[in-house]
DNA sequence: CGACAAATGAGACAACCTGTCTTGCTCAGT
DNA sequence: ACTGAGCAAGACAGGTTGTCTCATTTGTCG
């Protein structure tokens, strides 16, 4: 049973240190939890434990209050959990998902035109120095 | 804490249903669990349950083996996933989603092509009709 | 009609995940 | 050495998931 990546209670922590960068457990738990105590202070911990179990934050624990931060920004989790998607229904493929997203959504004029932009960019793979790998 | 939509042994349901269209309960254990028993029949058919009552199949009980049918397509699930994507990390919002597959994936000149096509396919979207709709 | 095998619905079950909390231990600075 | 914050470890309840058991219903066939 493949366990669910990053949750609710932990993407709140992640979103906290995306918006402020580099933080001490304490300052994470006081911004979730402003009249929070001991035990919502462990509870912050025990998150970031387990964020840096899946690899989406650091945590440097040589200073005393240890310091937090993210490994991955917003559009990187994106990637990770649109990747997801993709192995479960298209083997990987991740095509699909954006001819899908395509059809499905609505776009402003001023969207439509930025992701024309990204289309025309994707045209020439190759203008890549020469082996590419 | 959100459920997590359609898990793993519920998809490979779906997978059977959408290859073979109508089934029967006992036709989906047999493609599933070749070598099963009542047991494995009896877990198709809680799987079966779940999958109705998260509305992706449908289930008509007026016959007697029962009849079961997809609901929604490999195209619908996936739009249902990447919503929950969208609104996890984008409070909504497809259209970042669709940049940051274009910039991560890795994509064939023809599916550049068609994907060139999809897009063109937006810039007029009053196209349509009179009223549309 | 009556028995039987298939089908069904309800629920039990363990394993796991998630969010939360308690508890001792450790360490830095006074 | 004392103290208060920081910390690691683990316990915990509630929920989900995948699996299974069982008693009941139903259609069929002799």
């Amino acid at each position: 049973m493949r366990p669910r990546d990053v949750t609710e209670a932990e993407l709140a922590v992640l979103e906290v240190l995306w918006e402020r960068g580099e933080c001490t457990v304490r300052e994470l738990a006081e911004t979730l939890y402003p009249a929070g105590g001991t035990s919502e202070f462990a509870t912050v911990q025990k998150l970031c434990e387990r964020l840096e179990g899946k690899e989406v934050i650091e945590i440097d624990r040589s200073s005393r209050p240890k310091r937090c931060v993210a490994r991955v920004d917003r559009a990187d989790l994106s990637v990770r959990k649109l990747q997801a998607v993709a192995d479960d229904l298209y083997e990987g493929s991740v095509t699909p998902l954006v001819s899908q997203l395509l059809r499905g959504g609505r776009f402003t004029a001023k969207e439509i035109e930025s992701l024309r932009a990204e289309v025309e960019r994707l045209e020439t793979p190759k203008r890549r120095r020469k082996g590419g790998r």
